[in-house]
DNA sequence: TTACCTGCAAACTGTTTGCCGCTGT
DNA sequence: ACAGCGGCAAACAGTTTGCAGGTAA
């Protein structure tokens, strides 16, 4: 059972704006804005309104089709769920990105679990510090 | 040498409304925002501008004597740069929030800095996840 | 047919900026 | 005296919302 099927099971509407926008998130490298997602879509179909985007990405993020993280700005970053999660080290005096193995995190997730109940969605937000070359 | 003579010290003046800024964080409990200091100071200076304590924030944060975090929503919480460091554990279901020892972070510090060069600051932004009660 | 969805315009929140007169040093 | 600073009003970015008509199922 496709996405779309999936949705209509669960009384959602698949229609061309909600496929365009997981289109673009599948040819999506990384870190998407709703914005960039928004400018990519009116490129061929300029009717589309960023408030329909904004809309759809909460609406897919509801059923779980989508999620989303924070790097160090104000701005959020969307993905498919179905992309491979990993996690985000960023340099707070150049700005660079990089991204980690979710393995590395894994041990402080347990023992976040362990001690304090918590699950952790360690994917969720940037680690932000200074990369190899700004801590020099 | 206090904070105000270190100031001098590099260039800046100690203002009333300064001096305020620093006060309010003193006294405040944690994840103090913009909004509550302003709030706060208008309470007994009415004409204190929020984008001063905006400006002053900005200009505290460069010379080391405040620093900012964020949780899970879109506002920068403040604490003074003397008070005890921490990292803090947020749930995305109902919102709660725990601060947690730095110590619990440390061994991904470290592993982030000895695989990655990466001088993480692990108190910067929240742990986002799902507290015990919410888990269930 | 009828929810659900969309485009459009406007509102909203948190924060930043330009201007110009004021004040700490 | 004079650079830094503050108040005020306006701008700003990213996002959300109300409405009325459109469309998937």
């Amino acid at each position: 059972m496709g996405i779309a099927d999936d949705m209509r099971a669960n009384g959602m509407r698949m229609t061309v704006q909600r496929r365009l926008v997981l289109d673009v998130l599948r040819r999506a490298r990384h870190h998407t804005t709703a914005e960039d997602i928004s400018r990519s879509i009116r490129a061929s179909h300029p009717q589309i309104d960023p408030s329909t985007v904004y809309r759809n990405l909460e609406a897919l993020e509801r059923l779980g089709y989508v999620t989303h993280t924070h790097l160090d700005d104000r701005v959020t970053r969307w993905r498919r769920s179905d992309s491979p999660q990993h996690g985000h080290l960023v340099c707070r005096k150049c700005g660079s990105e990089e991204d980690i193995p979710m393995q590395i995190l894994e041990p402080l997730a347990k023992r976040l679990r362990g001690e304090h109940g918590f699950r952790a969605d360690l994917a969720h937000s940037a680690v932000v510090g200074l990369c190899r070359e700004c801590a020099s």
